[in-house]
DNA sequence: ATCGTTCCCGGGATCGTTCCCGAAAACAAA
DNA sequence: TTTGTTTTCGGGAACGATCCCGGGAACGAT
């Protein structure tokens, strides 16, 4: 006996037709044969076959999710929050890490592409500098929506964090402290985001009507680190810095030890304060402060923000919006 | 103009079949006709509608995929070795968290079932005490690997870390340092990693004659930490470890918290190391000696076993073993 | 001329659904 | 009784691919 809709209509005598109506609800059915139908599909445990729905409704069920990097916090819990949505939606995912490669990024579109995904949510590579696999005439329609990294231009639906405000606060927050030189250690400025958490350092630096000093702005070129000499210049110099706000908190940590070896204390000597509140932040000596993302908020935001475009919804807005918070905690708050 | 081969077959005055054959490398087809099937599939940007292809064929291309926590650098390192594979042999990933809840993980099966995924790799939660949920004639022949989070029993398919013997490697490290008495902290023994750690400390201990001190071990059953009353009075008392093994490097960063707190120095006055590798691990103060999983090859080696099973080849052993790796740094090395 | 082979190809069934269309039954209205 | 309306159902065509089966054409052998 084959748990079909076929298996179940032979087996009550009645036509595949029927059995199809009183599965899905529909109206002309008999309510006594539907309950029928019903209680024999949960006797003989049938499952509708997916596939065959899918071919014969011409979709697949499927959305298309690119990261730049699975082994990462942030991405892993946007994923988390996706996956939630997408599953209580009756969405599958397929998934993907482009290894900020844009090459990667294009297989994974065109991956996309013969598994007829239905949507598409990609955090772009950084070393994504043409966007054209994103264009939505050549993925005939399947809308796209960008989450976090998103594409220079204004043209896209996006879901991003609040990056100016958020820098702003935190800013404030140092400034509140008592202190008015800010050792600022940021990411590539090419970057949107970490352009945008720039510019409201300065905005906050403006309103607070401090003096702009070009020596306390470190781009980090490597991500990884940077130039200790200059570094220790600075530390050490006449225009000493009481506060250091730097770009994560991989970063912060390193900075520690190289305070720690100057014989520099934190919090007394200095504040300082990290980014991304990875979960060692609260362990190190002392507890870093930081800024907390709302990671799994910004992946489920943008998976309804997608499955809504997806069932053809009008959408408001093209641009959502999701706050971060700020940690505080014993490095910024003096004794 | 449909992108079928029906379309393709009208395009070019043959039938269905023949494209169908030509795409697929079939033999009975000329040479010719061959050729201008397949220029013309390229011209018109056909690709194979895979639901259709998946609902003659009788497959899914899934491989379902259950970790207890997505946001977890050694599951989503794994995954991404997962996935990796996956791509390779044409499969896709439905991915799935327990959140170590074994409700949620039934849960995940019966989506597997409805989604007729040809495969499942499993990490199990530590919640999880019942395991007829995997049991292959309810999910009728859908093949199981266990990674990681096994089964307790053998008559699964798994693959596991070598815990034993890098444990057993790890304190030989300690020993060699001319220190005789570990503070041995662990993890919860009901797991099975931790216990197989456990064990393969205690083998050293027995292999270097040195004396079993039940004092010197201490369960955390709280994962998140563990008593400061009952450590302290160890560290302070009269013998005292000069050594410690903790069975993670958040529980050795808050180690290190405490013991500087103490006036104890790493590793000047006590060696310690944590577990798990993780990123941080370099960047405490000292950095921290650690063991790193291969994890991502875990993922990888779970996933062409799956494979393999789903393509029936047999299998000599039903059981394969990674090796980790330990990483020393300063926090076990002696000035 | 007949037969057997080999090489290519088309027809059509099939996978498990959905859904349109028409039709039988039941019932109400004339 | 006849006609119209509603309710309920079955037949069969899709969806896009695979694959079995049978058959025509070409060719050499008899």
């Amino acid at each position: 006996m084959s748990k079909t809709i076929q298996g179940i209509a032979e087996h009550l005598g009645i036509s595949k037709s029927t059995v199809s109506r009183a599965l899905n609800n529909h109206a002309d059915v008999n309510k006594e044969t539907k309950e029928r139908v019903l209680i024999a599909a949960n006797e003989m445990n049938y499952h509708p076959n997916t596939i065959a729905q899918n071919l014969r409704k011409q979709k697949s069920g499927i959305i298309g999710v690119i990261v730049p990097e699975l082994v990462n916090q942030f991405f892993s819990k946007a994923i988390k929050g996706i996956r939630e949505v997408a599953e209580r939606e009756g969405y599958h995912l397929l998934l993907s890490h482009s290894d900020e490669n844009m090459e990667r990024e294009i297989k994974s579109i065109n991956t996309f592409e013969k598994a007829r995904v239905e949507g598409i949510l990609v955090s772009v590579s950084n070393e994504t500098n043409n966007f054209d696999h994103f264009d939505n005439i050549k993925l005939n329609d399947v809308p796209v929506v960008f989450f976090d990294r998103v594409c220079p231009g204004l043209e896209h639906d996006i879901v991003v964090g609040d990056n100016f405000d958020i820098s702003f606060k935190a800013t404030q927050h140092m400034i509140d402290q008592g202190i008015s030189r800010i050792l600022y250690i940021h990411g590539p400025l090419k970057l949107l985001n970490f352009k945008r958490r720039y510019e409201g350092h300065l905005e906050c630096i403006k309103r607070n009507n401090l003096n702009f000093n070009r020596k306390l702005f470190v781009e980090a070129n490597d991500l990884t680190w940077f130039d200790h000499q200059i570094l220790i210049k600075v530390l050490k110099g006449p225009e000493r810095p009481e506060g250091i706000m730097i770009y994560n908190d991989y970063a912060a940590m390193k900075m520690l030890s190289l305070l720690k070896s100057l014989d520099i204390k934190v919090p007394d000597d200095i504040l300082l304060m990290g980014f991304n509140n990875e979960p060692f932040a609260q362990y190190a000596d002392p507890p870093i402060t930081s800024v907390n993302h709302p990671s799994e908020e910004m992946g489920s935001v943008a998976a309804e923000y997608l499955i809504s475009k997806i069932k053809g919804l009008e959408i408001e807005d093209s641009s959502k919006m999701v706050k971060s918070e700020l940690i505080i905690r014993d490095s910024t708050q003096k004794p």
